[in-house]
DNA sequence: AGTTTGCTCAACCATGCGGTTGAATATAGT
DNA sequence: ACTATATTCAACCGCATGGTTGAGCAAACT
């Protein structure tokens, strides 16, 4: 069930909307990666590359698992197909979009019908 | 391409991370809506409301045609392809993920082969 | 033991966000 | 013309965010 009121959604989103944090998950994605690898492209201090990553960790999006003195930090698919699965009840909106631009480009103002005249009120 | 930075994936993802908009989204997913019954169902001014569905028509999200004094808001789903986009690069992790379970619970701890190291540092 | 390394914590700062209220604007109805 | 309706605008408030710096702490190196 896809769940609206969410915090969790909440806070995945939030997490998402920065570059910073996305550029992160796309390195985690390559795989492993210490807190240091991670903050080490970013014109920041590490401990601002390091909020970020505890965002990250509160939104779900990665785990940390302390090993000695190094975090290492490891992607978490799960919530981002949660996001996805948020997502996925609007797909028939941009598909429907392209499936109507295609059909437009291809009937080139043909036998103009109803004007696609969906799901209103019910 | 999959730009990853980019403001239009922060704003995109921004207004998503907030239930009240997300709200919204839902609700026009059903119908155009004016301002007005967007913001009836939530418990705040219509000053409050207005910013949100200025911060979802910002972000591309909805479009808005101005008819006499009222305005009408639509769905824009083309964000929401690129949010979608953006995810679906991640896609295989979760599948993966889910892959792995179903595996495991599958062969139930036979022939333990390579622990599926994937893709670290190339 | 002493120093360097990896990271967090705490305090601080500027900015932005989500909310409020009251006034402004423009259209619609009478 | 007057009033009611739909919406934005502007100023304000409290709080979170993203950044800084300096100190603190635990592990690793020599």
């Amino acid at each position: 069930m896809v769940e609206q009121t969410s915090p969790q959604l909440d806070a995945i989103f939030h997490a998402l909307g920065d570059a910073t944090r996305r550029h992160m998950l796309r390195e985690l994605a390559r795989g492993e990666r210490t807190v240091g690898q991670l903050a080490e492209p970013f014109a920041m201090s590490l401990a601002a590359a390091s909020k970020h990553v505890r965002t990250l960790e509160n939104a779900g999006l990665i785990r940390r698992e302390i090993r000695g003195r190094t975090h290492l930090c490891r992607l978490e698919p799960g919530p981002l197909a949660s996001a996805n699965a948020w997502l996925a009840f609007y797909e028939r909106f941009w598909t429907q979009h392209l499936d109507a631009l295609e059909h437009a480009l291809r009937t080139e103002g043909a036998h103009p019908s109803k004007p696609s005249r969906k799901g209103d009120d019910p």
